[in-house]
DNA sequence: TAAAAATACTCCATAGGTATTTTAT
DNA sequence: ATAAAATACCTATGGAGTATTTTTA
């Protein structure tokens, strides 16, 4: 068995052909076939089922391609941490974060990078949590930024900030008097939220349940512009994150307003547990966001 | 960079010598150097210093060569799992202990294994904590019995029973009269310890300290055995594990006391993580010892 | 100068390619 | 009948061996 082999079937498996297969890894569809058998051999198990239309991965193939997986992104970190100059990163990095905190974040950490790590490219990727968290698993992006607390033993998290968020309303909504709002005010209007594959979604309605807060709900929006939109033009109410707010205030006809007892969501940086060059991205990151003004180089 | 190469480097950085490691690995000196030479180019970075008299690993050649351990480690533990037949153990699994558990737990358990897992041969070894430990993690054992709470990312572990000391004294101390015992009696005669290597003297300690009890302590013994005879032969007092009573109720001219609060330590089982074997040898263990009358086939 | 690693050179096992056959829908 | 994987067979790369040279304590 070797490296090959593994990056055979992992391709196989994925690809759910042999030709195909064959094509992504850059040989002939012999080669592959050959070596993908020699491996079965080797191990002494069917891992894949063929016929002339599909290839389906065995129960214990899927569990030999899981760990193949590991292996193959093993070998990559330790090229990468043996490589890794002395508290430097490498020439590009690769940072995820998701759809409702990207946006808002992005263009500063990028400017405060380019300032800390100017040898260093940064590259950015936007992504639902479960997206994202995957990604990171299997090594396309060196470190992700969410808002959820993970749950994979493969993973470490690094807490960035709490970031507490404002009830959105109608310029001309009453609550813009008041100035204050408790949770209770969100139950008397219809309470805007965004698709489901999006977290904060799941942590306005958990704020909600929380707080015995029921009423209106509508789900629509899969980005907070819109979401603000819709604030707008159907004159509901919805909480966004404080991040969110200097961006839409350059929509006119919304007023942003605390909430007492205020709703939060932690943003965290996850990484792989044993990726030197994601633990080191996370920290640069960390160290860009919590002290944007400092100097370190690369 | 393929398997052999990394068993090579982990060869080499372990005998500290290129001869030595290609005898260990079956293959000519040559060979041998080659392979770790084009690793080396490979990866870009060097990872050995050769002189004449003595290879040294460089730091970032340990950084790689425990990565690569643990990669090698991984392939293992695939072909382990991929083989793993449904609900069964391997013909032979290896399980080791502590030296104050071992002796008082291996008779029963070897018993009530090979009627729970009959076409599976158990072999046990004995080790301190340290020892064991670095034995599971590299795989020498599958899992390992011990008494301390791990600190390693790449175990898990399985709670079997917390288990109480009894104070032993000698048959006609004042103490056996009294029955029940107080924490400060342990105060008022030499405290016979075991040798620094084993947790059990720790764990001593830290009962004693945790009630303000001082006193005269004696350190020599390396064995719960020795300390019994040391007891009667000196007239000390030691805290011994529950389990260790009845094989001790032998050695006459001993009483075991309870003492009240009861010093205790908790019993676990350690395995990697990521061995599927040792997380069912583990699992396999822990039937054995909770519910030594039950059936279970392998 | 002696022990040890590196190098030179030869050989062969095996991964890879092309062409063809087998298989299952 | 056809798409796809397996097989046959040839080629060539690179890992292994032996013999020798270089290096440095």
């Amino acid at each position: 068995m070797n490296f090959r082999d593994l990056e055979y079937l992992v391709t196989v498996a994925k690809l759910r052909h042999f030709g195909k297969a064959a094509e992504a890894c850059h040989v002939s569809q012999s080669a592959l076939s050959l070596q993908v058998q020699k491996l079965e051999r080797e191990i002494g198990v069917q891992l894949l089922e063929r016929t002339n239309r599909s290839v389906v991965v065995t129960e214990i193939g899927k569990e030999v391609v899981r760990r193949a997986q590991e292996l193959l992104q093993g070998k990559r970190e330790l090229v990468d941490a043996a490589r890794l100059p002395d508290g430097r990163l490498p020439e590009t990095v690769r940072l995820g974060a998701i759809p409702t905190i990207a946006p808002y974040l992005f263009a500063e950490l990028q400017t405060a990078f380019r300032r800390h790590f100017p040898s260093t490219t940064l590259l950015f990727d936007e992504a639902v949590t479960e997206q994202l968290v995957a990604a990171v698993v299997n090594g396309e992006l060196e470190a992700g930024i969410l808002a959820t607390p993970i749950d994979d033993t493969l993973l470490d998290e690094l807490e960035l900030f709490e970031e507490p968020f404002r009830l959105a309303v109608p310029s001309r909504h009453p609550l813009v008097r008041k100035g204050q709002v408790t949770p209770q005010d969100l139950g008397k209007d219809q309470l805007l939220l965004l698709k489901d594959t999006h977290c904060l979604r799941e942590q306005v309605i958990g704020f909600c349940s929380a707080h015995q807060v029921a009423g209106k709900r509508q789900s629509a929006a899969s980005s907070i512009a819109t979401l603000l939109v819709l604030v707008r033009s159907q004159g509901g109410v919805t909480l966004i994150p404080e991040m969110a707010i200097e961006s839409s205030n350059k929509l006119t006809g919304i007023r942003c307003l605390p909430v007492e007892p205020s709703p939060t969501r932690r943003i965290r940086l996850i990484f792989r547990k044993t990726s030197h060059v994601g633990r080191r991205l996370a920290e640069a990151v960390r160290h860009c966001i919590t002290s944007p003004e400092g100097s370190k180089t690369t």
